[in-house]
RNA sequence: AAUAUUAGUGCAGGUA
């Protein structure tokens, strides 16, 4: 059953859903952790309904599932639509009592933080007999993405208060709220505190302090952290890129793309998004029709966000016919599309061609916001 | 001895 379940597991990181399953259905006896670990390799996999059917089986069989089931369940549950399921799930938790067990509270956290209850997922913490560094974790950061960065820092200095440690994962989420605040100083002093602490400077946490630096305003020290960088990957050098877009420093952005180019490392459309909304505000054309001849000789898709900074780059240096061809081969228009291309006919004189969209956009049934 | 939970980057518009 031991070499079963590893060898299942090995082919769940190769994955290698039907050797898994193999493997799986030729075990002479399966523990509780074969389970685990097939139930796993299915929602890995996004075969979600294999994953609940196979839960199901378990139970008839008479095997009950353990803190490991429920939470690989529950974290597949933080996907849109399943959150009855995940409601559901919650339920049998708290009949078990593994509701207060962390590793199933702290799938809890964040699935309700992902589904925007915040609320329950604060309970879903509260419910936690024993609190670890994950914990309080994953409920600073679900106070991050809800928005409520006063919330987040609070437990951040809370969790120091009762004396446990942050560790990288904490600092990423209290970096993104400096961010929002655009503040340098406390950025500076979070910066500091990291330092003290010995975390490293990966890609990981070294990208966001780039992006805290940047977003604050302080590109020099943005600069600075990411020269500082070992091994930088592809967000670092696109959180350094969006820097010097959001500061107005459009050559620089494109500097960067062409050195992370010879670093061949692949840009990849945040990057050149990124690269063309600097563009935007410096209204360079040549170099704006550069990067989007790169694009298209790229092996890359341009995605919508792509499409729509052309779209804004075009129509701000008064060419509305390459804005309005970016917009007509778009297949996937989301608002952002549709308001750009509206906004460019705007500020163009094109008041009837602009009101004309409009009309067609809600023909379309897209929404207004 | 085998399974598990938390983290980073992009696009339009808005009054100083």
């Amino acid at each position: 059953v031991f070499v079963g379940s590893a060898l299942l597991d090995v082919y769940a990181k190769c994955r290698n859903l039907q050797d898994a399953y193999l493997v799986f259905n030729k075990m002479p006896n399966r523990n509780i952790v074969s389970w685990n670990t097939m139930i796993a390799v299915y929602l890995e996999n996004n075969q979600i309904d294999e994953g609940l059917h196979l839960f199901l089986q378990m139970g008839e069989i008479g095997i009950h599932p353990d803190e490991y089931t429920i939470s690989s369940l529950l974290k597949a549950m933080a996907m849109r639509s399943f959150l009855n399921e995940g409601k559901q799930l919650h339920g049998m938790a708290v009949k078990t009592g593994l509701h207060m067990d962390a590793l199933v509270g702290n799938t809890l956290i964040t699935m309700y933080s992902k589904h925007g209850e915040v609320i329950d997922s604060h309970r879903a913490f509260g419910n936690i007999f024993k609190k670890d560094l994950i914990s309080w974790n994953a409920m600073i950061q679900s106070h991050v993405k809800n928005g409520r960065s006063e919330k987040a820092m609070a437990f951040f200095l809370e969790m120091k208060y009762v004396g446990i440690e942050p560790d990288k994962f904490t600092f990423v989420s209290v970096l993104a709220i400096c961010a929002s605040l655009s503040s340098p100083k406390t950025g500076r002093g979070v910066h500091g505190s990291l330092i003290k602490i010995g975390v490293l400077l990966d890609a990981f946490i070294g990208s966001t302090l780039v992006d805290m630096y940047a977003k604050s305003g302080a590109i020099s020290d943005a600069e600075c952290i990411f020269e500082k960088i070992e091994h930088k990957d592809i967000i670092t050098w696109n959180s350094m890129i969006v820097g010097f877009a959001q500061n107005g420093h459009g050559e620089q952005a494109l500097k960067y793309l062409c050195l992370m180019r010879e670093e061949n490392i692949e840009p990849d459309n945040f990057t050149f998004a990124s690269v063309l909304s600097g563009f935007a505000d410096i209204t360079a054309v040549q170099q704006g029709r550069q990067v989007h001849a790169l694009i298209l000789k790229s092996r890359l898709t341009m995605d919508t966000a792509v499409a729509n900074s052309l779209i804004t780059m075009y129509a701000r240096v008064g060419s509305i016919k390459e804005a309005e061809e970016v917009f007509s081969k778009l297949t996937a228009k989301n608002i952002v599309s549709w308001t750009a291309m509206i906004g460019g006919y705007a500020q163009n004189g094109c008041a009837r061609e602009a009101l004309e969209l409009f009309h067609l956009m809600e023909d379309l049934g897209v929404k207004p916001n």
